[in-house]
RNA sequence: UCCUCAGUAGCUCAAUGGUAGAGCAACCGGCUGUUAACCGGUAGGUUGCAGGUUCAAAUCCUGCCUGGGGAGCCA
């Protein structure tokens, strides 16, 4: 006798298994009763007949709640009426634990208490496919990166000072001193980059805005790759080759979970087949413009901005050279045109917003120095960076990929908060 | 911080000034192929909180609290 797993159970067909998982749902009719048992793996259907298991398994069945834990044996079965294809009919069984009245019925929920049971939440199919999905999107971004020569270098969390000096961070005490949770490894990427050449991290980010929006996390994961010798072309290739590589992968591994998502693959399948489209900032805010939106050469864009750019096209766009003056102090600015810089945000489709923000970072000091001055940024907690443009400084770029949007927009999910096991939202911070 | 919508049984929702109800979950019973099974029954309520108007408030008014959606900011 053998414990196996759901996802396996086609290798076991007409040969006795044990099964060790969960009660997800139940359904009897007389004598015969359907136990829906899901392991992690998958779901199958186990069929109890009671002329065929003892009285006492028969008993035990009856009364068993959702969510109970349980270990059942049985004979593998092909069945055209399951979903699986197979189902066990089962011989013995046991209970590990009788679950108490379960909270989440098999009916709709409202958001509101499903996040208030995240932790049980996540048993359900449609969490358990978006995580499936989650670890595949991680594995095929690492997969992609080590082909392509990188190191993971992990940046620290806590960091001195404001990486952009940009967004809201969150203050701790550090044996006197003030200490931020990390909004991005970036720079400490460019120094990486120039020990080993091509870097990454991967990690969680910490925004303290009080965003509320479907497309904001306050803790996020990000992967920011950083490389030696390229230039904003061949980033934006590079973003390009990465993107599609995962898509690819998903789409290989994950049809099941992705229909049961309802997500529409051949709208991922699309974006395989063709370069992604590319436009300036300048061509941005002429179309912008010429569909009536309020918003000048200089402005940053909007939400309905982006996802109106991303609709003019069936896949995801490059946005490129946008205003020296709304980016970030270490972005180079392209050299016949220093007020705009060597910058691109890729815009999903669907509306799903900016997945990656990329650029060619400044490799001239004195430049980069007046940058600093110019944004008011406290020189001495950049000391370090500046040494990077003292000792060898060379071209370099690198590109942060947000792994929530990625994720949401690969799964089709209406809101980020799907896309992390246990999201920290504003007003959030259990389970 | 601003705009907007909502809060009624464990859950999802009805009840628009006149006796607080249904489905699911729980419990009891029935059914040998169910797919969020179905059928019958039982139990389950300080209508978010505080005040006000009224013969009468879940319902109308004021304030507060909590949450959803959006804006700004960003990935």
């Amino acid at each position: 006798m053998t414990t196996v797993l759901i996802k396996d159970i086609g290798q076991h067909n007409g040969k006795q298994v044990t099964l060790k998982g969960w009660l997800y749902n139940r359904r009897s009719s007389g004598k015969i009763q359907f136990l829906i048992i899901r392991d992690g793996t998958g779901f199958i259907q186990a069929v109890l007949v009671q002329s065929e298991v003892s009285s006492q398994d028969w008993e035990l069945a009856t009364g068993l709640t959702q969510e109970s834990s349980v270990e059942i044996t049985g004979m593998v079965k092909e069945d055209t009426r399951s979903p699986l294809g197979y189902e066990l009919a089962v011989e013995t069984f046991a209970v590990i634990h009788s679950a108490e009245e379960y909270p989440i019925s098999l009916k709709e929920h409202g958001v509101d208490f499903l996040l208030d049971h995240r932790h049980l939440w996540l048993r359900t199919p449609r969490q358990a496919a978006i995580m499936h999905i989650r670890n595949s999107v991680i594995k095929a971004m690492r997969d992609w990166l080590d082909t392509e020569g990188f190191t993971l270098i992990d940046a620290p969390i806590l960091t001195p000072a404001a990486c952009e000096g940009t967004t809201t961070l969150f203050e701790t005490e550090y044996f006197g001193d003030k200490a931020y949770l990390s909004q991005s490894g970036q720079l400490y990427m460019e120094a990486a980059a120039m020990a080993m050449g091509r870097v990454y991290c991967f990690g969680p980010t910490f925004r303290a805005e009080k965003s509320k929006t479907r497309r904001h996390l306050i803790e996020f994961w990000m992967m920011e790759p950083e490389m030696a010798f390229v230039d904003h072309k061949q980033n934006m290739a590079l973003q390009e080759s990465m993107v599609k590589y995962v898509v690819k992968a998903v789409l290989d591994n994950h049809l099941r979970d992705l229909e049961l998502l309802e997500r529409d693959t051949a709208k991922l399948e699309n974006i395989l087949a063709k370069p992604f489209a590319k436009m300036t900032y300048d061509q941005a805010i002429q179309y912008l413009q010429s569909q009536g939106h309020e918003i000048q050469w200089g402005d940053d864009f909007g939400a309905p901005d982006e996802t109106a750019l991303a609709n003019l096209h069936d896949g995801p766009v490059f946005v490129e050279h946008f205003p020296t003056a709304i980016k970030a102090f270490y972005m180079k600015p392209v050299p016949e045109r220093p007020e705009v810089v060597l910058a691109a945000d890729l815009l999903a489709p669907e509306g799903y917003g900016e997945i990656i923000g990329s650029s060619q970072r400044i490799d001239d000091l004195d430049l980069l120095l007046q940058r600093i001055q110019e944004q008011k940024l406290p020189e001495e907690a950049f000391a370090w960076y500046l040494d990077l443009r003292r000792y060898g400084s060379v071209p370099h770029s690198g590109f942060g990929i947000g792994l929530e949007r990625f994720i949401s927009w690969i799964c089709g999910l209406s809101h980020l908060r799907e896309a992390i096991p246990f999201p920290r939202l504003i007003n959030r911070l259990y389970p």
